[in-house]
DNA sequence: CGCTTTTGACCGGCGC
DNA sequence: GCGCCGGTCAAAAGCG
């Protein structure tokens, strides 16, 4: 995994001063050498209003613990979720198509979509998904609509489309819809849809028709600053750039790994059917924690820091 | 000149 | 059957 970036995504939410005993031991001086610019006069001239100083700190301290606490229970959500996925993942659980949302829509929403059951995996394990494409894509789009409208029963077809989901930060005021994984991509088409203001593109990988993956990307319609790319297939061959599987996202300057097929912490933040609920859990502390969209996307790539790091060890 | 992107047309599934 | 919608096609335009 190349989780090296020359981005700083160090979790600067003052979790560094997290030690408990932060804002009480922490004396007047050292505040004011961590703090810098106009912002150090302020603290010197201010040196009469020591408890002031004091109630801000201890606010500032418990607005960190609070949102400590939120990350770590977002953590826990997130393993949760995973272990049981892996447990969903190792049954081959039939039953994991009938639940919940008999909707009687044609199609499910965009964001139900993402919470594609089968979302996790791109892969690379499988290849099956290769031998029916020569059959052209009609039989693919019935895979896909089976699974999208969950209509008819589950069949062993199921596993065979792999469809994976990724968010990717990215510049709201970027308008390519553009999500650099390493493979070559042909696009096919553009189309605006009726839940989401931006458009969708379609891709196909530019090794068609030998290599049956298709992508497509669209901006959330929640959130400006990130694109959604949605994986169908397995690449059957390696990619140019990238280890077979991975999607390293370029984002600037910066590159974060997306691995969506290891059993390691996914960086990648992937919904099931089973874990909305954790995945909603988690939005609405997102949303509560900021409006600002610039923290939200540190926070993003904060935890995905430490997500990763976690991983590692 | 060949490849990619753009974009309007077309197709098939679905709900009413 | 009709209209809506998402997905795909394919001709034209763009680009190196």
């Amino acid at each position: 995994m190349d989780c090296s970036s020359p981005l700083d995504i160090s979790l600067n939410l003052n979790t560094n001063s997290f030690d408990s005993n932060f804002p009480a031991k922490l004396p007047k001086k050292e505040v004011k050498a961590s703090t810098s610019g106009g912002v150090e006069s302020k603290w010197l001239v201010k040196d009469k209003s020591a408890s002031e100083l004091r109630e801000e700190l201890n606010r500032v301290s418990s607005e960190n613990k609070k949102i400590k606490e939120m990350l770590a229970t977002v953590w826990e959500n997130y393993n949760a979720l995973h272990h049981h996925l892996e447990k969903l993942q190792s049954q081959k659980s039939p039953e994991i198509d009938h639940i919940e949302q008999p909707t009687k829509k044609r199609k499910q929403d965009p964001e139900e979509f993402l919470g594609f059951p089968n979302g996790l995996s791109s892969g690379k394990t499988e290849n099956s998904s290769s031998n029916q494409y020569h059959h052209h894509h009609h039989q693919q789009h019935e895979q896909k609509n089976q699974l999208l409208t969950c209509k008819r029963p589950v069949t062993d077809s199921f596993n065979k489309v792999k469809v994976s989901t990724v968010y990717v930060p990215a510049d709201s005021s970027d308008t390519s819809l553009t999500v650099k994984d390493g493979y070559q991509w042909r696009k096919y088409g553009q189309k605006v849809t009726r839940d989401n203001p931006s458009p969708r593109a379609y891709f196909r990988c530019s090794f068609a028709p030998s290599c049956p993956v298709k992508k497509k990307v669209q901006r959330s319609a929640e959130d400006p600053s990130i694109l959604v790319a949605t994986y169908e297939g397995t690449h059957n061959h390696l990619g140019p750039n990238a280890s077979e599987g991975d999607a390293t996202t370029q984002v600037g300057s910066s590159t974060v790994t997306l691995d969506m097929v290891h059993g390691g912490h996914r960086l990648a933040l992937e919904k099931n059917k089973r874990g909305t609920m954790q995945e909603v859990l988690v939005q609405q502390m997102a949303s509560s924690l900021t409006n600002d969209s610039n923290f939200t996307a540190a926070l993003a790539a904060a935890i995905t820091g430490r997500l990763m790091e976690q991983s590692r060890t």
